[in-house]
DNA sequence: GCAGGTCAGGACAGCGCTATCCTATCGGTG
DNA sequence: CACCGATAGGATAGCGCTGTCCTGACCTGC
């Protein structure tokens, strides 16, 4: 006959037993003491070999995996990498994000996105929010920061890489950053058209960023070089880039200035948009204006004609960044504060 | 004279202060227990109205800010909401992640993405990582997933809303999701091009995931239902989706099928890029062939001629779906777990 | 007027890990 | 051969919060 008092269930642990395998058990498994798992695990300080293997076995048995609040409260440090990207809509941001998270998350970090929408207050505030999560390192896009923002990375002693910018001077110790140099990509991009023998060339940019300032700059530059720079050519225009507003764009340059015999577009979906405004208009590309545009967006191989532009290193940007990131989280010093990546003119039909 | 021992430069609380402002600090200064603090701060519990004010007041002076790694560790519970999508070079779900991370990050929560790459095991690897978080929430793509991530997700007992999919079924208990019927969608447009005279109407895909067959299925029935199905019009492909997919598409399916007089393709990107192969080719759109494409991306109402498409609510259902994981996480139980947001067609010049 | 119940606050023990300090062992030196 | 530094492991105290239990005050109702 059964005992008449019911013994409990199951013992409990304790009163909050969250079931996970932690640190404890495999250090019990292994017959070590709890730090000594930690350091084998970590590779931290010197751990005999033969008690490294016993542990990786017994926790790999147990199937234990770290608990990431709990290291990230106990070291202040967590695996977290924060990117800050001005965009989604923007197709050149989203590929820099991909190819920074792929890289990142194969080293076993998890990405922290944040969209700053261009704007400034929305940055320091992002970036206030991300660095709560103390995370190991910071990816940003661009070298220029509000000074809100540059006080936030500054004191928050996390590493940080740049995308996208160089600085105008190479620097030894100087900010951290991978990219090519905008201005030399658009003064490239604008002597490829006067090389085929346009003379009136317009800027045409939306979103004007500090890259696409650059790319004025590089444009300017190139047509002064050539003796053919005409200020009233530069048609700026702060809303977002898109193909609609391109379209908008083209048909207004080529009613105010209808002798202009080629566009340089900032971005390529402007671009597209102008072709698109072109058929439309009955405008002939190129043999009456010719366009090209910057990034080398999808489809831009896909038009009619098919459009002459820049491409840029994108996903070789971001995977770059997230390496020298993962670097300066290693403690290491890059070789190569400052990667350029460089740039390729891409000559398709539309020139 | 100064004594000749130098006193320490100043008292150190503990050989391993951080420097943050903590809740016992908070405690203090507003002379409660931490206890109350926290309870007033999560408004957890009864406290009095006048301690709750005190403790916020007292909590702004000092600047403190709740540590997540802290409260993750001691609640199981992380501010993490992860979400899977399987791409982010298709537009469409960047919107998504646009619209659901902004809603989540108001109410404070920080978003974990993973893409999947339409890849079961990675999806599973991916989930298996964001878990270890212990996400608050998640949200992710479609109803259909291979077993492994579906034990993951049901053993997680995170709440979790399922995106632009829906049961066939409406269930009172069911999954929760946000949607549209994407079947409806296929057979609405079938419908579309139908009334406008077509019979001989294809249907062109590319990464084939589940919406795109339901898209199919519901092709397939509009058109036995008008009595024209004819199953060698049903070109499927699996490889990615892209503007020169879609070119190539056209260009096959005009060679083999040139009675074809409409093609629906089951994504705007596919159907942009036939635009532009018809173009080349001299091949009128759209009094030879119709072309439709699905979820009005960008650049399709810029399109010549301007792309029929169907407008999905891919903004909508990213906010709705976070909000709905919101009132999940509070614990609450939606009224409606399947909603429905619905699909409009736009008839513009292709059709 | 007192048992029983609610309410508002405090005490305390962790959550699972890492950083620091401490100890025992070992080998090499003068 | 005592001495010393280096090496490999253990012990211990948190990191900053929350969940649970406990206590005293106050309020009901019989």
């Amino acid at each position: 006959m059964p005992t008449p008092f019911l013994p409990p269930a199951k013992t409990v642990k304790s009163h909050r037993a969250t079931g996970r395998v932690t640190l404890s058990d495999v250090a019990e498994a292994a017959g070590v003491s709890p730090s000594t798992v930690s350091r084998a695990l970590r590779g931290e300080r010197a751990v005999a070999p033969a008690l490294i293997e016993r542990v990786q076995t017994v926790s790999a048995q147990l199937g234990y995996v770290p608990d990431p609040a709990a290291r990230a409260l106990a070291s202040q440090r967590s695996d977290h990498v924060a990117i800050l990207i001005p965009l989604l809509s923007n197709a050149l941001f989203v590929d820099l994000l991909e190819a920074a998270q792929k890289t990142l998350r194969a080293a076993g970090f998890q990405t922290l996105m944040g969209v700053t929408h261009y704007d400034d207050l929305e940055e320091a505030q992002l970036l206030r929010e991300q660095l709560l999560h103390r995370p190991a390192g910071l990816l940003v896009t661009g070298l220029a920061h509000n000074p809100a923002t540059q006080q936030l990375m500054a004191h928050s002693q996390v590493p940080c890489v740049h995308l996208m910018d160089l600085p105008a001077e190479p620097l030894a110790q100087g900010p951290y950053c991978v990219g090519f140099r905008q201005a030399e990509a658009g003064a490239a991009l604008t002597r490829h058209l006067l090389a085929r023998g346009r003379q009136r060339i317009a800027f045409a940019a939306a979103q004007l960023d500090p890259r696409v300032m650059q790319r004025l700059n590089g444009w300017r530059s190139a047509l002064q070089q050539a003796g053919v720079y005409d200020p009233t050519l530069a048609w700026l225009n702060p809303a977002a880039s898109s193909l609609a507003l391109g379209a908008a764009m083209f048909e207004q340059i080529m009613l105010q200035s209808p002798a202009v015999d080629a566009i340089f577009f900032c971005n390529d979906d402007l671009a597209q948009g102008a072709l698109m405004a072109a058929w439309r208009k009955g405008i002939a590309v190129p043999s009456q204006v010719a366009i090209v545009g910057f990034n080398d967006l999808t489809g831009s191989d896909q038009m009619v004609p098919s459009l002459t532009t820049v491409r840029t290193p994108r996903a070789q940007i971001g995977q770059a960044a997230a390496q020298m990131l993962l670097s300066l989280m290693r403690g290491e010093t890059p070789e190569t504060p400052q990667l350029d990546l460089g740039f390729e003119i891409v000559h398709r039909e539309s020139s």
